[in-house]
RNA sequence: GCCGAUUUAGCUUAGCUGGUGGAGCGUGGGACUGUUAAUCCCAAGGUCGAGGGUUCGAACCCCUCAAUCGGCGCCA
């Protein structure tokens, strides 16, 4: 049973002149009455299977002329180079079986024109319509979308890997929580045995716990938040990846943050070449957010270049999307923004020593409009600064009293940042929308399928 | 929380100032021995998102509701 031969490999040319038997579902099919051509297509590619009325016999070319699409089936036959074919390859049948027939009255309902749907501007969001993202189980076989969970593997992989060579440990921190990272409105709530307990938005507090006993510490997790956001960089159910580091600063948490990024995108290129083409995308500019260093821009310089464009924006604002935008337009690599005010960040950021109007925090801002992919920085450590910052917030103490505690004892210089693993894929894949790069997306508006 | 838009066959859509809803794809039937999401002929398939109103008459005008999409704020 075990599938041994991939379309990939046949149409690199690894079973030139032998008899194959290939295992698929039918993307395609046409032809006459003496002679079918049946698109095959597996997790790998897709090849065309020339079927003769003389090579079957005429019961089993009935068969064929009357199957449909999406049918998985075993298709025997010769491998032929062919410059007619699709890919260079094609597959002289010899013998055909059908195992999964798709019932008529039912045939699959994604066919070109629903794929080319345009909103009222006249603008293509692939897999962006009611319909496709009400039929999102069947979406998935569609190769742009075959093509990012690709990507987005290669990305999973490439982040596992960053931090193991660094000697991090993987550490899972729990999903039902009672305190918030950040702000209390984007809460889910969960009924919790008579109590409420939230899902988590972050692993951070449970991570600056285990920071004394690893210390370096990292998780790829999901994330929730009951944002309302409607916009191409939301998602309520994300991807989180994160690390925490003891005896670190801002500058050399950044080394990490540039490091993952870089990693992913020259991974993506190494793995999935075939792919970045296939959606269209430049392989120098791949190459170039792999290769360049990223440079680092204080909050004040930003807001000054900011302000030489004209835009209104003052000092002790966070910086919001549409700004983030016009700042990001002429980046042509990521981007650092550090020291941002301490009034537009919440009590676990460190206070800059050296001037205590800002904190020592970063966001890596990707360019082509993606905005924040990455938000970090050193973590208020000692116990009376974050009790005086809490306070000064107005924040309960009592859903933090262990994260409080555990600046108790023996606490350190630490920080550590999140980085938004769809948000990353979605940018380097050349997504239109974020759904684009994760199997089934969760919105404010949609849970299902 | 705010703003904008959409809803007509399984899908994509046309439908003018209100006067018996058309097409393409797909499906079913037929033709075709090298097709490239083939081509040609035929057929079936619609309480026009739901409810109410105006009118002799509503897919079209008005009201309410629903679902969805796009954008803003917030963030990864």
């Amino acid at each position: 049973m075990v599938k041994t031969i991939w379309i990939g490999d046949v149409q690199a040319g690894k079973y030139d002149d032998q008899e194959v038997e290939l295992k698929g579902w039918i993307k395609r099919e046409r032809g006459s009455n003496k002679m079918r051509f049946i698109v095959l297509r597996d997790s790998t590619g897709n090849i065309q299977c020339v079927v003769k009325k003389d090579a079957l016999g005429e019961e089993l070319f009935q068969e064929v002329k009357n199957v449909l699409i999406e049918t998985s089936v075993i298709i025997t036959g010769v491998v032929n180079a062919d410059e007619r074919a699709d890919g260079g390859h094609e597959l002289i049948a010899t013998a055909f079986e059908i195992i999964g027939p798709v019932n008529p009255e039912r045939p699959f309902p994604i066919n070109k024109e629903s794929l080319e749907a345009e909103d009222e501007d006249g603008e293509i969001m692939p897999g962006g319509s009611e319909f496709l993202l009400d039929n999102r189980h069947l979406y998935l076989r569609t190769s742009r979308m075959t093509s990012m969970l690709k990507l987005r593997s290669s990305a999973f992989g490439a982040i596992h890997n960053y931090f193991r060579n660094e000697d991090f440990i993987e550490y899972q921190a729990p999903n039902f929580v009672t305190g918030a990272v950040e702000g209390g409105s984007t809460l889910f709530e969960v009924p919790y045995f008579g109590r409420t307990a939230y899902l988590t938005q972050s692993w951070q507090l449970y991570a600056e716990a285990a920071m004394p006993a690893l210390e370096r510490l990292y998780t790829i997790a999901p994330s929730f938040r009951a944002e309302k956001s409607r916009t191409r960089r939301h998602l309520t159910e994300f991807w989180h990846a994160e690390m925490e580091m003891a005896w670190a600063t801002n500058d050399e948490i950044m080394i990490h943050g540039e490091g993952v990024v870089r990693h992913v995108a020259r991974t993506m290129l190494e793995e999935q070449e075939q792919e970045l083409v296939s959606l269209d995308r430049d392989l120098d500019l791949i190459a170039r957010y792999a290769d360049s260093p990223y440079p680092r821009m204080r909050y004040d310089e930003a807001v000054e270049i900011l302000q030489g464009k004209g835009v209104d924006v003052e000092w002790g604002q966070d910086l919001d999307y549409s700004k983030e935008k016009i700042l990001t337009q002429d980046f042509d690599v990521p981007h650092f923004l550090t020291h941002y005010p301490k009034i537009a960040k919440p009590f676990y950021h460190r206070v800059d020593p050296d001037e205590d109007k800002y904190v020592l925090c970063h966001d890596l801002l990707a360019p082509e409009g993606y905005g924040e992919i990455i938000g970090g920085g050193e973590r208020t450590w000692s116990e009376e600064e974050i009790l005086a910052r809490i306070d000064e917030e107005g924040t309960p103490r009592e859903p933090y009293q262990f994260y409080i505690d555990t600046r108790s004892y023996g606490g350190v210089p630490h920080g550590g940042f999140g980085l938004g693993v769809d948000r990353v894929v979605s940018w380097l894949a050349g997504a239109t929308h974020i759904r684009e790069v994760i199997p089934f997306p969760r919105t404010s508006r949609r849970v299902t399928p």
